[in-house]
RNA sequence: UGGGCUAUCGCCAAGCGGUAAGGCACAGGACUUUGACUCCUGCAUUCGCUGGUUCGAAUCCAGUUAGCCCAGCCA
């Protein structure tokens, strides 16, 4: 991926290149600004590698920084769960690690300096006053009654604002701008508040806290950020940001730039059905193999590559967008193709009886790990008369096109040997209780037999040595056919069993000796992970088994 | 007194005045120890719409339509 060259260059890029060349700047400071308020998502990993990936592009930085300046919704475990997750998405931020609650005495500092320039003034108004004044989208707002205090005034009240003797709510810093703007958010922003609130960083050192809008620039400054990369929500917020770091005379200003986030189609990510589903126990928890978190995605088998590799692919721009979930999964499945063993594993099983297979006897077939990928060297498995093998890999009558066992058909069972279906077994309801085959010894696999050829292989595990798993078949919590969420009640309707399908799952023991191991194999042409943990070493099972890609199709036919 | 942004194939997305890249998905075919993988092949006479400028427009201009964002003492 790294080698390939790039066909174009997105539109950040081409504003960075032209930064460059006119020389406003002479290197590349990115940063990722998460506020610790929850966990990440598979957007945010669009925002963390664009930063990074833009910051290693041009020799530049990368920082990481925590936005916690409102200690209201901020909690100090997600701070560890960011920096877990960004670190396995692999952005590494050496050893540039930062708070914005690290400089609230800067930005307390910039509030003075702006008052003594007389661009700020504190105000008395209720927060529906402040409202009132604002006006509304199309009319303009009113000149605040209180913003014709004295510079004198102003700082008095402010350091007391800071010294704590007032309530919280009962005044305000705001800058002074233009009450009669077209942009809203420059009618006099807010850009301190009054809490009395313990931070998680900074204890009760403070009860005043600065706004994002004046806070976000300030701390930009501060690091020596270039490239302030965002998104389109703040696109009305530019001109403040621009206000800010002008204002307190930054001499190298960051520039913000925004882009569109990315949505996955069908997903459910808003966090507010998250809530909901893991408060109704409909999932276990907000990195549930169902859910698209970063942590829900590593639990479930995706790489960090595979997810670098699909922000890649998504591309870059400002057009609100949302991308194929297949497009994730043809990620995975590109990353892991090549990189992972395979074992045969049987999900849904029906017995294979090999009429004159010896009775007893076993013996040992070499299976290749990755057959594209020799490397991955082998393994053996156990193969003897009695075996499973999928389910709909037999039909009593099959429709054309149908290259798999019934009656009269010979097969090949991978890394083994041709079988042909002699007869079968039902229950009182007709269901298919036991397949009956013979087998060719001559067509032992590595033996160089070309006598015939089969059109189908078939996956299958030795019935005795077998592992059972208890393996879940997750499927993705998506907007529309699952489940669907009223804006209006809150209300949100799932159908547990159509998200969930619990399924023993038999797969092919490990002869090596190994208890856990982790494998990967292909279904036919379904794509399975699986990362087992032996139940014998922890006292929990994890049994994934994730489909990456829909099952098996049947030809279009007639019948 | 509203402002800002966006619009190119089912989904992403290049394109920046010289006659529509690429990927995903999909559909055929070849190959095959997984109907996978791999390999071929097909998939926008057209760029939201309407005019205009130009030898030439997805690209420039005017108008129009649709969608997203903004009235937190959230970020």
């Amino acid at each position: 991926m790294e080698n390939e060259e790039k066909v174009s260059r997105n539109f950040i890029e081409m504003e960075i290149d032209k930064d460059l060349a006119e020389g406003v700047y002479d290197t590349v400071h990115t940063r990722f600004p998460p506020e610790p308020n929850g966990y990440l998502h598979i957007g945010h990993a669009k925002s963390i590698l664009l930063n990074y990936g833009l910051a290693k592009e041009y020799g530049g930085k990368f920082n990481m920084r925590f936005d916690d300046t409102n200690p209201t919704k901020e909690k100090i475990e997600f701070v560890e769960s960011i920096k877990a997750d960004i670190k396995w998405l692999g952005a590494d931020w050496e050893d540039r690690l930062f708070f914005a609650s690290d400089y609230f005495e800067q930005m307390y500092e910039g509030a003075v300096k702006l008052i003594k320039k007389g661009k700020a003034y504190v105000s008395d108004l209720s927060a529906d006053e402040i409202r009132e004044y604002r006006g509304t989208l199309k009319e303009p707002g009113k000149k605040d009654p209180y913003s014709d205090r004295t510079i004198e005034e102003n700082l008095d009240l402010f350091e007391r604002m800071k010294n704590g003797e007032f309530e919280d709510g009962s005044k305000v810093l705001r800058a002074r701008i233009d009450m009669e703007s077209a942009n809203i958010n420059m009618r006099d922003p807010i850009i301190y508040r009054v809490a009395h609130m313990t931070h998680h960083n900074t204890g009760d050192k403070w009860c005043i806290y600065p706004m994002y809008d004046f806070a976000h620039p300030i701390e930009d400054a501060i690091e020596g950020i270039t490239h302030s990369i965002c998104t389109l929500e703040f696109e009305d917020h530019r001109p403040l940001y621009d206000w800010v770091v002008r204002e307190l005379e930054y001499p190298h200003p960051p520039r913000q730039i925004e882009f569109a986030k990315m949505y996955l189609t069908n997903v459910v990510t808003g966090k507010r059905y998250i809530k909901k589903l893991v408060e109704d126990g409909i999932v276990d928890g907000w990195d549930d193999p169902r859910l698209v978190s970063i942590a829900a995605l590593r639990r479930r088998g995706y790489t960090p590559e595979s997810i670098q590799k699909f922000v890649e692919l998504c591309g870059v721009s400002k057009a609100n967008s949302s991308a194929d979930y297949a497009m994730l999964e043809y990620c995975v499945r590109e990353d892991l193709k090549l990189k992972k063993s395979r074992v045969m594993a049987v999900l849904d099983p029906i017995k294979l009886v090999i009429d004159n297979y010896p009775e007893g006897q076993t013996e040992m077939l070499e299976a290749a790990n990755n057959m594209e990928n020799p490397e991955l060297g082998s393994h053996e498995v156990p193969f003897g008369r009695e075996l499973y093998i999928e389910r709909d890999d037999f039909m009593i009558e099959p429709p054309k096109k149908y290259f798999r066992l019934f009656p009269g058909n010979e097969v090949r069972l991978m890394h083994a040997y041709f079988v042909k279906c002699v007869s079968y077994e039902t229950d009182e309801t007709g269901k298919v209780t036991v397949v009956h085959c013979t087998y060719d010894p001559e067509t032992k696999v590595g033996s160089g037999f070309t006598g015939r050829k089969v059109k189908g292989t078939i996956h299958w595990v030795p019935a005795k040595e077998a592992v059972t798993l208890e393996a879940r078949l997750y499927e993705n919590i998506i907007d529309e056919e699952k489940g669907v969420y009223n804006e209006e009640d809150g209300s949100l309707n799932l159908n547990p069993n159509s998200i969930t399908v619990l399924k023993n799952c038999y797969a092919e023991p490990c002869i090596k000796g190994a208890k856990a191991y982790e494998s990967f194999q292909f279904v036919r042409n379904g794509f399975f992970c699986v990362d087992y943990k032996d139940s014998t070493e922890d006292a929990l099972v994890f049994n994934r088994i994730v489909s990456l890609k829909s099952s098996f199709k049947l030809p279009k036919t007639e019948n």
